[in-house]
DNA sequence: ATAATTGTTTAGATGAACCTAAATTAGTAA
DNA sequence: TTACTAATTTAGGTTCATCTAAACAATTAT
């Protein structure tokens, strides 16, 4: 009675209501939805009644609307799809495409809970998406993982290369070249006082990278 | 002016409406297309004028209807990014779900030419799908391939497994055992006289599969 | 050839998701 | 407070893809 099953556009509310949500936390207003949305804000008013049947979000005129436990749970298994179909296309084919995050937005839609834990267990689970934004576990739950720049770790501190800042194609390029990639395993050797550039041990290789990469990179936990 | 964006919906319709017509050889009928789009006449009849204005389709009341080139090609590149989705699926995770084929409906309606290309490379430039059906190329074009089963393959022919045609669970998790699958490379190195099995060696070891096995086995050309 | 059957199309409605324009409410400034 | 402005909602329409029921065309059987 719980499984009804919801079009691609009231997902896509419910996602960009969770993300309104988290940044202003509280009540969202349907100005805002209807920006991101690119719909009217009549149309919203619309939708906010139908999703509010729904028992997906909570809605009072002309007060705004937050999700119901119900809503949030949807929203972040839209996100958590989005979020492993982008590892996926990273992975796939590197940072290639500016298109990668329209295709996860279609992506995103595919329905199949099964398909996307297995996609999960192929990926080993990786903690965040390219972004660094942490991918919400089988169970609808959001973990709080954060990004930490190899800028700032400790010396002797291990991990692994999650994602980077500083998407262009021109660091991309450099990273490939010098062989740091989205899982690359490394240890912080040291720290070079005068310049602030950072000495990698990867797979058992000396690598040094300056300040403003050590700065782009970054592992989790 | 060529790239009309065309509805999941209007895709489907070409799809069906070119498998109809592969089938029988010549005009699709209206409640042909009604069965196996899980509607009415009516609203085939409705959708075949919108097809027949956007050239898709000649429709001629009464008479049933046929592609254009255009719409060939159209309903050519839904089937195309459906079977490389269909041998990605199984790829990643085996013949293990009978929804393989359900989430590929959804898939093959991702717009992004470029992830299907790179998703094809990926895979190895498969002439086939699982269950054997080929592939049509990034141009349109339906290749003629064809399945040959192992059991009707020479001695010291060799070739790659392609597909199975017998999908039940239980033949499956006997070719696991076994070590065949998708991809597995085979040289056919003699045939028994007595009971019709046959022997294959696979990558130096010899293997002998059964005459039922080997009439569920095909690689292609 | 005519009648009966089957297949197909038209007419008129519906629901989802959108729109514009007008009305309403909330919040702010005089 | 009252008047004004900005945000929101309602009213009334549109398009897409569907439906049912009725009309119409084609085919087959007598």
């Amino acid at each position: 009675m719980n499984e009804q099953e919801l079009s691609l556009t009231e997902e896509n509310y419910l996602k960009i209501i969770y993300k309104l949500e988290m940044e202003h936390k509280g009540e969202v207003t349907t100005n805002a939805i209807a920006d991101l949305t690119n719909t009217k804000a009549a149309s919203v008013s619309d939708m906010l009644k139908r999703l509010s049947q729904k028992v997906l979000v909570n809605y009072i005129k002309y007060q705004g609307v937050t999700l119901t436990p119900e809503g949030r749970k949807k929203a972040l298994m839209v996100i958590r799809k989005h979020r492993l179909w982008e590892v996926f296309l990273v992975d796939q084919r590197g940072y290639s495409l500016e298109a990668d995050h329209e295709i996860a937005e279609q992506l995103e839609h595919i329905e199949s809970l099964q398909l996307v834990d297995q996609l999960e267990k192929v990926l080993g689970y990786p903690p965040v998406d390219p972004h660094g934004d942490p991918i919400p576990n089988a169970k609808g739950e959001m973990p709080n993982k954060k990004q930490i720049f190899l800028k700032d770790m400790q010396i002797n501190q291990k991990g692994q290369i999650m994602g980077v800042k500083d998407t262009s194609p021109l660091f991309l390029k450099y990273l490939d070249k010098i062989g740091i990639g989205i899982g690359t395993e490394f240890e912080i050797i040291d720290r070079v006082e005068y310049d602030q550039s950072v000495e990698l041990n990867i797979s058992g290789r000396l690598t040094i990278i300056s300040k403003e990469v050590a700065q782009n990179l970054f592992t989790i936990e």
